[in-house]
DNA sequence: AGCACGCCGACT
DNA sequence: GTCGGCGTGCTC
């Protein structure tokens, strides 16, 4: 018999189906997943099952082990990844991969045996390391697990070419086995157990080369306790240096049992779920469309507040009524708790949870339970779209604007796209719902392809905001050089007291404080990348984003020795001037330094709500989420902030962030109020979003897009390269973009429908030493194309002078 | 990409 | 003489 594989070990240049030999008694089907002997060394790799078919196996290499008793991934899923494939430019394997939760994904365990070839013993072995491993595997009675191995040479480059001298001399084998993993549902919890003297008289006494040690002696010493991940996140320490502290016997491991299913609190309800009449016409037409041969996709588009989700919970009780199961996807689980609790109120155990955050173990269980089909709703994050629903009805994307739809890592897939591909392929309908939708999606809609639903209404006729915009200029020429203009300072002093709540927003993402030096200006780099280090409080250590590098905080400034202080986003001055403002008031402060573990973003607007607390101020995380029937007025601080980045969605991203938050104003039963502040207060974008004329902006912004050929008129196909050398990630860049120009020509892609814009750095230059060059390619996104950029990326591997340096494509990315 | 094979200079 | 340098080509 013989299998077609997909096999991990393949890159996108060489993907394509591997065929394998195996015998009957081995039970293989597509869709399993099974390892094999691959390349010249037939190193053992992972690999999903394409075709079985019957045949000769003729110099055919044979399947090692079958990994799953029956297919974890339907035809359909099958056909889905070489979907992916070829739209977003991956290998079959990384398709499959992401679809897959990662409980089921397997660890491999390497091991290594002495051989009959002992002739090492009377000779001198001059590999050093090599020496200490033959001993080693000699005392360990000739074979010993890579773990046990690494523990005598630490350093993973030397014990790797040690391995390898030994390999190759054929004094030792090595095999790697895959075992299920254990399930994350346990943690490592490290416990110290000498006394706090005698821990810290070790430390002290090995003042140097034992520096990670010391630190969590002493961070041990003071709490007693703490899960190793914390241990290192706070410390910088590697989970190596806890362990050793565990063999000299300072410190005890044991396994600790976490919580594996985050509670749902489900919503109270009053009564049962009646629609309005608008509702309810929005209803029946996706009902009748659902039971549509091809049910195709449809568009929600609901002002804040017309509820969208009773429209969502009565087509998905529909569903449910038809025997199908539904899938709700969200932009972030944590941001919905209200939307959960109120599922879970109204589908109690018919719904499953999936999004990225949940322990791997539990993340299986609830995949487990949708494949079974005992659940009915599976709620989720961007990669539950991949839900193994066998029957599946209906796929909603509430918010579907949302940047978080879009995968920024390999396979770089839009929810939305693959949504859409099920939804044809298994004759689903696809939901699309949002108080703004994007500029794509209502295009489609006017023209016809989607179907267009509409909730005009706010919950009981409540009127929208009043909204004012504040012009900052002005401000300034009248002597008023703080954050918050003369008219927000009154407003907020009515509010107060009035006994209402106020929400102050400040237009940045809230996660970020950095570290600058007071005399030199000067921000500490990582030195791996070109971006400045993060301050995390919570550890006092300075952390890069994009490299996980970090170090402790500086007391002073690295390059001149001056005073350091961080600066964040802004809400820490602007409480300060409130402070000063208005000293008889309590402010609640949400940002990069008070949203901790302990005190969760859900936390503080619920101590908001309950406490009464007058003013909450905060970053773009209090735009999401609650419901605040208090909160009457809403100001944001610096409206045009967002508009100034390239990207030709910045427009969009502005009107979506500041529509969203001027609706938080007004819940209640008072009318809501909401000031914007900006410095260009005549802005299409500021004007239209204060005066939540979403059809205004849309007309505005599809004539840009036209204009300027950007989606959905035209498509950006960004090619990144990465390499350590820039010089030849410049070089390779250079040349991919003459073959691509060339390749160009040969089709019928005239200059007048592609250009080829670049080589220029991207954002962030350089990651993990990696320097980072794009080419954008303006075109008409088509299949030719697609097969044509696919080529190129194909030649581009294999051309030997491109050595080190590799290239990926994203289509319409988000930045 | 990873890895073996193969053909040349530097050491016991 | 062998060890190991990297250039070349293949992966069922």
């Amino acid at each position: 018999m013989i299998a077609k594989i997909a096999v991990s070990a393949a890159n996108f240049a060489i993907d394509k189906p591997y065929s394998y030999c195996f015998s009957t008694e081995m039970h293989i089907a597509p869709g399993m997943r099974v390892v094999v002997p691959f390349g010249r060394s037939n190193r053992a790799t992972e690999g999903v099952v394409l075709t079985v078919e019957d045949g000769a196996a003729d110099g055919l290499k044979s399947v090692i082990r079958v990994m799953d008793d029956a297919p974890v991934l339907s035809d359909t899923m099958l056909r889905l990844a070489s979907f992916m494939k070829e739209r977003y430019f991956c290998t079959f394997f990384d398709a499959a991969r992401s679809m897959l939760p990662a409980g089921l994904w397997f660890q491999s365990k390497d091991s290594y045996t002495l051989t009959q070839d002992r002739s090492w013993q009377d000779k001198t072995v001059r590999q050093a390391d090599g020496k200490l491993l033959l001993q080693a595997l000699a005392d360990c009675g000739g074979s010993a697990e890579g773990s046990v191995l690494r523990q005598i040479v630490t350093d993973e480059e030397r014990f790797e070419r040690a391995v390898s001298y030994l390999v190759n001399k054929k004094w030792i084998t090595a095999q790697r086995d895959y075992l299920r993993r254990t399930g994350d549902k346990q943690q490592q919890v490290a416990t110290l157990c000498a006394s706090a003297e005698e821990a810290l008289a070790y430390a002290a006494s090995r003042p140097k080369g034992a520096a990670m040690q010391r630190c969590v002696l002493e961070l041990l010493c003071s709490i007693g306790s703490a899960p190793v991940k914390e241990i290192c996140y706070f410390t910088g320490a590697k989970p190596a240096t806890v362990r050793r502290l565990a063999e000299l016997g300072y410190v005890e491991l044991s396994e600790k049992e976490v919580l594996r299913c985050r509670e749902i609190k489900p919503a109270r309800l009053d009564g049962p779920l009646t629609l309005n009449c608008e509702q309810q016409e929005a209803f029946d037409g996706l009902s009748v469309q659902m039971n549509a041969e091809t049910p195709g996709t449809a568009l929600l588009y609901g002002v804040t507040g017309s509820g969208k989700t009773s429209v969502y919970i009565k087509l998905i009780q529909r569903c449910i009524d038809i025997g199908k199961q539904a899938i709700l996807l969200v932009p972030e689980i944590a941001l919905t708790p209200q939307l959960l609790g109120l599922m879970a109120a109204y589908f109690g155990e018919q719904v499953a949870v999936l999004h990225s955050s949940l322990p791997a173990g539990e993340r299986y269980d609830q995949w487990k339970r949708v494949r079974s089909g005992d659940a009915k709703l599976v709620i989720g994050t961007r990669s539950a779209v991949f839900a193994p629903c066998a029957k599946l009805g209906l796929i909603i994307l509430d918010e579907e604007q949302e940047h978080s739809y879009k995968s920024e890592n390999t396979p770089r897939y839009h929810a939305r796209e693959v949504a859409q591909w099920r939804g044809l392929k298994e004759n689903a309908l696809v939901l699309l719902g949002s108080a703004t939708p994007s500029v794509e999606s209502m295009f489609y809609a006017k023209s016809g392809r989607y179907q267009l639903y509409k909730l005009k209404n706010r919950f009981g006729g409540r009127p929208l905001p009043k909204v004012e915009i504040v012009d900052m200029h002005q401000e300034a020429k009248l002597g008023n050089d703080l954050s918050l203009s003369n008219s927000l300072q009154n407003a907020l002093r009515e509010t107060e007291q009035s006994g209402k709540q106020a929400i102050l927003f400040l237009n940045r993402r809230g996660n970020s404080r950095a570290m600058v030096c007071v005399d030199c200006r000067e921000s500490p780099e990582c030195p791996r990348c070109s971006a400045r280090l993060t301050y995390h409080s919570a550890n006092q250590r300075l952390m890069c984003h994009y490299c996980g590098h970090s170090m402790p905080a500086p007391n002073r400034c690295p390059s001149c020795g001056g005073p350091v202080k961080t600066v964040g986003t802004g809400t820490q001055k602007v409480q300060q001037e409130l402070q000063a403002q208005f000293s008889d008031i309590p402010v609640e402060r949400m940002d990069a330094d008070t949203v901790t573990a302990n005190n969760t973003h859900e936390m503080i607007l619920e101590r908001f709500q309950k406490e009464h607390i007058p003013i909450l101020i905060g970053t773009q995380m209090v735009a999401k989420g609650l419901n605040l029937p208090d909160v009457t007025l809403v100001g944001v601080l610096d409206g045009d902030l967002s508009l100034y980045n390239d990207s030709y969605r910045s427009a969009e991203t502005t009107f979506n962030m500041l529509t969203q938050v001027v609706g938080r104003a007004g819940r209640g039963d008072t009318v809501g109020r909401a000031m914007i502040q900006t410095y260009v207060p005549e802005h299409n974008v500021i004007t239209l979003a204060a005066k939540q004329d979403y059809d205004g902006f849309y007309d505005l912004e599809i004539g840009l897009r036209k204009h300027l050929q950007t989606p959905p008129f035209g498509d950006l196909a960004v090619i990144t390269l990465t390499g350590q050398e820039e010089a030849r990630v410049l070089h390779g860049a250079a040349k991919l973009k003459q073959s691509l120009q060339f390749l160009l020509q040969q089709g019928e892609y005239t200059n007048e429908h592609c250009t080829v814009l670049g080589p220029a750095p991207c954002p962030v230059a350089k990651i993990n030493y990696n320097y980072r060059y794009r080419l954008t390619l303006r075109c008409k996104m088509s299949r030719p194309l697609r097969l044509l950029l696919a080529h190129l990326l194909r030649q581009f591997s294999q051309d030997r002078e491109n050595r080190g340096v590799s290239a990926f494509i994203d289509v319409n990315g988000f930045d």
